[in-house]
DNA sequence: AATGAATGAGGCTTCATTCAT
DNA sequence: AATGAATGAAGCCTCATTCAT
């Protein structure tokens, strides 16, 4: 077992104790975690104030410091789970389904993945948005994320690419990496294009998500 | 001329008058802008310290305040002239010309525009860092870039890819935003790899750039 | 009500909370708010710092800043309630009993008037120093300052001079104003003689007070 | 000679030495003098700042500080001939011919005194506010006023009141002291009145004089 | 467990003053 | 004489964190 599969199985553990801790969770430290991952969102890490958390919470400002033992430390609660949820599915027996359940094509099994992440996306906005504007100013998480993104999703997604070119679905001569970044170029795209730069229009999600594919799978040309 | 128009001028505006002052610039004054954008790229604007900025600059933090009214001030002192030289050249002449100037096809149309955009993120990396990191957090800023992007892209893009698409270049069957949205999500995937994810990579701009336009325009679908 | 009786209210409330609050004041917060007064008192509201004060009231700098949000609002705290005890008697029971209850004679009145008020200035010395020199530079302050005397002091002390006129005991043939103004230009310069300007002369305040109540009433004229 | 009399004859050679460069004064030096006057009875000396004042001025900040070695300097270079003028006269030729110049009345000396004082107060108000809200707060002017004022004009005063005294047209029971400072009271509380207090107001400046006059003359009592 | 008063380091900003031009 | 860029000390204020209750 490598670095990389050892953060992950910290983010993991987290994950789990987290999910566990949930059940006794104190009411006040659901708030906590809520507020604090609003407020976050909203103005960034380094400009939301430990007493404008406490005071959304509706705690005193002592009482976030007995659960988290600082301002970083509440960050982290938020980001590791968080990160576990992201990253995590690549790894467990749902994501293992969807690599051996023989999608039929490459189309549907982007369609199922977009979308499932889409979801996720949806579901977790406040803790996306907050994923990708700290990462890249914590060291620490920054090359967790880094190497974990690197170094197993280019060899999970390696696998399943391959897996299609084999099957003559994919075009053998696009390099993999070239085809991994398309594909998540266009994913995060679109995704951020519905969630957060224009949320406030209808989007019918079904109907993007098949022309995106269409675009990815047959290109823009004409039939000129 | 509506408010988008406006806001581009202002930015237009404050470029030139950045130029202009960049001859009368002190020394000192370069350096404090240089040591600014550094710091606000590497820890955020809200992390970056008044007196973290003098040091880097070498100047008496006292030197900042006598040419940047505020922190802020400073910040929109890099940002402003930055946003008219990303967003502005879409509406100068050069970039009528290459509206004009025929390129044969959508493909090198395509391939001039991701590399004169690459060449100008490569060369003012940390600046368009800041611009990614700080416009979700500074209203006026989101609210601005929000608009000229929504309303003067979209339209100008929009004529371009109209124009191919009645040259039988571009599958008419496509609905313009989702080609527009297809291209930058392929454009900023790809220098975002290049230049941020995997700097450190050894790139060949070229083939990556070839590459990932084959695949816009001809997609992943094998020949199988 | 108009603006002016709403000032006062505003005042008297601030007092009366601040005689609530000094109860559960902390003992931390009433040195503040000494240290506050005694240096106001001593250097002007603008040359005293923040530091100073924390340092004479043995706390630390940010404890002042938990208690008054801002330095202006630590001075506020001082004068508001201050503005009210020097003001207010003269609109409450007490001083209503001062008025009906028929002093025998227009000189009784004085002296009790002047006794009161120099008993007041006596016990509140910084207070009052802080008011005379800090109304004039702070224009919410000196509005409201001047709008309650002019308007409300002149119009009580009107109804007491006039009461007096009819009563043959002042010379009706004195226009009121000038009269308020006497009044209050001896009880000042009295009052600031003793107190401020040579405080460290054994004054014999009875028979002061006496001196200068004859001289108002039958002026320095000799009979010769 | 003793203390007193050298600060004053300090002041009187300021005053001269004043009177004397006001020829070779820069035009820039004027208006130096005029901003910081102005500024400082608005704002108060330590709330005022140098560059609002150079600004006021129309001057560079460092052109201050060629004129002035401080701030403080600049301060006393207005405040020290303004004294020289306002308790000066008390000794010179002028103030002498008045003593000697037979007032036939108390009356007549106390009415050419009051409009005397009056006028050079009407013309320098900004001047006279400053030395009224700056000198207690500068220990080495409020030593010196002090003494002056104590020392000298008790003296000076003295012997003109014991003068009307003798010649019966003041009373004789009434100490002299308390006579000065009746004297003083009503003078300060009637200009004040008339031009700091409610200077908006059309007052018919030759009556009120009268009126106060006479009723320190002739008191407030009623004839009946 | 929870509170919230207290802390003091550090942040942004102002300002009197200096000095090279 | 005049300028105005530069300085750095000091000012006001915020904030994460601690601790007695």
């Amino acid at each position: 077992m490598n670095a990389t599969e050892k953060w992950l199985e910290e983010w993991l553990e987290e994950w789990l104790e987290q999910e566990h801790k949930a059940g006794k969770m104190t009411e006040k430290q659901r708030r906590i975690l809520m507020a604090a991952t609003e407020i976050f969102a909203e103005k960034g890490y380094a400009a939301a104030s430990t007493s404008e958390i406490a005071q959304k919470a509706g705690v005193a400002e002592g009482t976030i410091f007995r659960h988290y033992k600082t301002k970083k430390d509440l960050l982290l609660s938020i980001i590791a789970p968080a990160m576990a949820k992201l990253f995590g599915p690549l790894f467990l027996r749902d994501f293992a389904k969807m690599l051996d359940q023989p999608y039929e094509t490459y189309e549907e099994f982007l369609k199922a993945l977009f979308y499932n992440r889409y979801e996720y996306a949806r579901d977790n906005l406040s803790i996306v948005k907050i994923i990708i504007q700290e990462v890249p100013f914590h060291p620490e998480l920054r090359e967790k994320v880094k190497a974990v993104a690197e170094d197993m999703i280019i060899s999970r997604f390696r696998r399943i690419i391959d897996n299609y070119k084999e099957k003559g679905m994919l075009d053998s001569n696009l390099p993999t990496p070239a085809i991994i970044r398309f594909m998540i170029s266009n994913m995060v795209g679109l995704v951020a294009s519905m969630l957060v730069i224009m949320p406030e229009k209808d989007w019918d999600v079904e109907k993007e998500l098949e022309t995106t594919i269409q675009m990815m799978m047959r290109g823009l040309a004409g039939k000129g």
